[in-house]
RNA sequence: CGGGCUGUAGUAUACCGGUAGUACACACGCUUCGGGUGCGUGGAGACUGGGUUCGAUUCCCAGCAGCCCGACCA
């Protein structure tokens, strides 16, 4: 994906705002909402504005990343659901499962709008798969789901239209696919320590189906989190309140402190089992000949939560504060008294060559007063601020700040070149 | 889905049973220019539908919308 690597804030239609409208008290979407990354729709429905959709990228990249290196393989589903196979699986009933979203064809019939895509991948696998040689099969997707909530809330943390990373593992067996299991969840805690959530997630038990006694979600912890889970900090582990009780705990083995904390979930993994391959009949022959159901996982991450969760609990009075992997640039350009023929040419050169050195900088070429250019820039929070006037032009070295911590430096263009240079260098991705 | 609260310019808000004022934003002019400069001028507003009333943005009812609490979240 070929990202700008530089944008002018004068061509940057978005506006910020000084205050959070009324309507919304979260503070992942008044921060949001105020810098100009996302507008709000209608309750639970959200648009990404460029800014917001640039951070919104960086955190499917990482997921992306992840996923296909865990042997992930992406794919595309559509939206519109054939009630056939959901009634194979007997989730079309809305006594069944309360969020659809339901439409109808012209030409008489219903469809459904996606909350998940169990039914239909599981069929499309069926053209697939037909031999132990075409297991496992790891695919995954970006796609946009609809769940006909009966109560959004909280900003981007839970919303009606949204994006979900969903993986699906398909495997011969239970020790195969248990295997994979865990290496999602390696993958899924190396993504929250990606995105700056590391310190503050928590693998966590959770209620599980007909072929687990548990499934696991990954918790933030956060007071703005709808969930409730016990954080065992011995074992580096938590429980969900849904399931946290005394045989729950002698059955997982875990002693010690319990710490009550509200987290919000930004990740599940779920053992499926047979459940959908059965009902779809997704089989395969195996070594001996015999049909065997196939042996299911779901995984599942939602970018947009994600980001707000980044939003939510990394900003401070001033805005927000994004770690360097997901922030929409890595340096807020402000040049000060543009006005002066002098700076404005300095200002282009060091856009100019940022950009070329491959640095993604949005570039403050307004002529707003420096006052409004350092609140907008903190409200914005790009992990660095270089700012060019009159003043750095004298010294011939820019000034640096750090938008977390504010630790600032002078640097001249190539150092500054350098230090970007040398990060890239010891990422090791 | 149950309960509560709220709907006034683009945004945030004020007052009021006699048709609305401020701030920010916007347009124009002057001023200023390293932490939202100061001043002037201008455009812009009562969710929808009923009811009460001489008269409703204000009171009452309904609808719609938004937020919060709870339930739900396969």
């Amino acid at each position: 994906m070929a990202l700008q690597k530089g944008v002018r804030q004068s061509q940057l239609f978005t506006k910020t705002r000084r205050e959070a409208p009324s309507d919304e008290v979260s503070k992942n979407a008044q921060l949001l909402i105020r810098a100009g990354y996302i507008h709000k729709e209608m309750a639970g429905v959200y648009d990404l504005l460029p800014l917001g959709l640039r951070t919104f990228n960086k955190v499917v990249g990482i997921i992306r990343e992840e996923m296909n290196a865990i042997g992930g393989v992406e794919l595309h589903l559509s939206a519109l659901q054939d009630p056939t196979l959901w009634k194979k699986t007997d989730r079309w009933d809305d006594k069944k499962v309360d969020s659809w979203f339901k439409t109808e064809l012209k030409t008489g019939g219903e469809l459904g709008l996606g909350f998940t895509h169990e039914e239909p991948l599981t069929n499309l696998m069926r053209e697939q798969v037909s031999s132990w040689r075409d297991l496992p099969a790891y695919p995954y997707q970006f796609q946009t789901k609809f769940r006909n909530e009966t109560r959004a809330k909280s900003g981007l943390m839970r919303t009606r239209e949204f994006v979900m990373k969903d993986l699906y593992s398909f495997s011969k067996n239970e020790a195969e696919h248990a295997a994979f299991y865990d290496k999602v969840s390696d993958a899924y805690t190396q993504i929250f320590k990606r995105v700056g959530l590391g310190d503050k997630t928590y693998k966590t038990f959770a209620s599980g189906g007909s072929f687990s006694k548990y499934s696991h979600e990954f918790q933030t912890v956060c007071e703005a989190g709808e969930d409730v889970i016990y954080i065992n900090k011995e074992n580096n582990i938590a429980v969900n309140k849904e399931v946290f009780t005394d045989d729950v705990k002698k059955d997982l083995g875990l002693s010690g402190n319990f710490v009550e904390a509200k987290a919000i979930e930004v990740g599940n993994i779920f053992t499926l089992g047979t459940r959908f391959s059965e009902a779809l009949g997704l089989k395969y022959k195996n070594e001996a000949g015999q049909d065997v159901p196939v042996f299911m996982g779901s995984y599942g991450i939602g970018p947009a939560r994600l980001m707000a969760t980044v939003a939510e609990l990394l900003s401070d009075a001033k805005g927000l504060v994004w770690p360097a992997a997901v922030a929409p640039f890595a340096v807020h350009l402000v040049g000060l008294g543009l006005e002066n023929e002098d700076v404005k040419k300095e200002a282009e050169e060091v856009y100019r060559s940022l950009c070329e050195a491959g640095i993604e900088v949005l570039f403050d070429d307004t002529e707003h007063r420096a006052g409004e250019k350092f609140a907008d820039s903190d409200l914005f929070g790009l992990p660095l601020r270089v700012v060019v006037s009159q003043k750095t032009l004298a010294e011939g070295k820019f000034e640096c700040v750090e938008r977390q911590g504010g630790r600032t430096t002078y640097k001249t263009l190539s150092e500054l070149i350098a230090d970007f240079t040398s990060i890239e260098n010891t990422r090791h991705v």
